[in-house]
DNA sequence: TAGGACTGTGAGGGCGGTAG
DNA sequence: CTACCGCCCTCACAGTCCTA
């Protein structure tokens, strides 16, 4: 059984190494503010008695400051963790919070209720990353009374500071590729573009009526591919998906598959849904590219472990989490900031040759 | 001995919670 | 409602040492 000693402080030092809690604190955290000789006794002095140094949360009490940054999250603390997109952005944020001895905390923006718990948290942070979008959450209006300093990650606003990729752009382009096949039949899978709690056929005139978001940036992309090409609108399928799983995926892509008229291209706003239509293609012996093209959207690495391999944009997430970080620090310039995404050719729809 | 550099000290302040 | 507490940092200032 662990014995709990009584907690020692700067002043319990102070007085057992006979100086004031200004050097206690001066040892540990400004050297170059006393001798060497000094500092080495005052910290020889601290080890020997058990004194691990200045109390973290003292010192934030004094400071306003604590390291740490909140990160709310738009999905559960476990769709997160498992998500690829979003590990790969908070691999990112980590790297540059490491470099800096600072700290995340993971705060889900879905808050069932407030309680004194996420309350206390909150009050730990010194601002917040949104990231994946905005919900009208308690815990985000309180957020917004606080005061501190907020940048928005893959949110479509003009509230906040944004670090974004161009989604129109990136969505445009792999659409344009897509059509460059000339489809008899063209299908959508979307991504929270209505307000539905289950995997949905949606309309078109629903998709465009939802609020600003990433999805309904990309889906501005679509569109505008789309007229390029003259594709009639009312042949167009869209299955929309309340979450990014595999298996909403999977379930969208058997929606879509099962027409009577089946697509020969099938758009994905995230490539969790690519790969899900992949599979549900492959086990209905359909074969891709040849008679079902598949686009998807975001570049994770699991995308080209498949066969065949899936053409995707790709985004560069954790360069997101990085640049949100440092922004976060005030390492670099506070501003909006766009970033390019490429193609990223695999073999569910290659490139159609002139 | 004067003056500057270096070293160390004490008071004040910050903010949320709690006791009176 | 007010006073106080917790704990540390910052700042102004006092003391000491060194050099010319």
């Amino acid at each position: 059984m662990i014995e709990y000693k009584k907690k020692l402080t700067i002043k319990d030092m102070a007085k057992a190494l006979n100086v004031s809690t200004a050097t206690i604190s001066n040892a540990f955290n400004r050297p170059d503010q006393l001798s060497e000789s000094l500092r080495l006794r005052i910290i020889e002095g601290c080890q020997r008695l058990g004194y691990e140094g200045p109390n973290a949360a003292a010192r934030s009490l004094r400071t306003g400051v604590s390291g740490i940054v909140g990160v709310l999250l738009a999905d559960s603390l476990s769709y997160c963790i498992s998500d690829p997109v979003a590990s790969q952005f908070l691999a990112g944020l980590a790297d540059v919070l490491d470099q800096r001895q600072c700290n995340m905390l993971l705060l889900p923006g879905q808050e069932e209720q407030t309680s004194y718990k996420s309350r206390q948290m909150e009050s730990m942070v010194d601002g917040y990353i949104i990231y994946g979008g905005l919900h009208p959450s308690k815990r985000f209006q309180r957020l917004l009374q606080q005061s501190k300093p907020i940048i928005a990650v893959d949110v479509d606003t003009t509230d906040f500071i944004t670090v974004n990729i161009d989604n129109q752009e990136g969505a445009y382009r792999s659409a344009r590729l897509a059509l460059q096949h000339r489809p008899q039949k063209v299908a959508i899978i979307s991504l929270r573009l209505t307000p539905v709690s289950s995997v949905s056929w949606a309309t078109c005139d629903a998709c465009y009526a939802s609020p600003a978001s990433v999805s309904r940036s990309r889906w501005l992309g679509y569109m505008q591919a789309l007229q390029e090409y003259n594709y009639p609108l009312e042949q167009l399928s869209v299955v929309d998906v309340p979450v990014n799983t595999h298996r909403n995926a999977c379930m969208a892509a058997f929606m879509l598959l099962s027409q009577e008229e089946r697509p020969d291209v099938i758009i994905c706003m995230s490539d969790r849904m690519a790969l899900g239509a992949l599979q549900v293609a492959l086990q209905q012996h359909i074969a891709v590219p040849n008679d079902l093209k598949i686009v998807g959207f975001d570049g994770i690495a699991e995308s080209q472990f498949t066969h065949p391999t899936l053409t995707t944009v790709q985004q560069y997430n954790e360069l997101k989490g990085q640049m949100a970080g440092n922004m976060f620090l005030g390492l670099t310039p506070r501003q909006n900031v766009i970033l390019p995404t490429d193609m990223l050719m695999g073999e569910t729809c290659p490139e159609v040759m002139s």
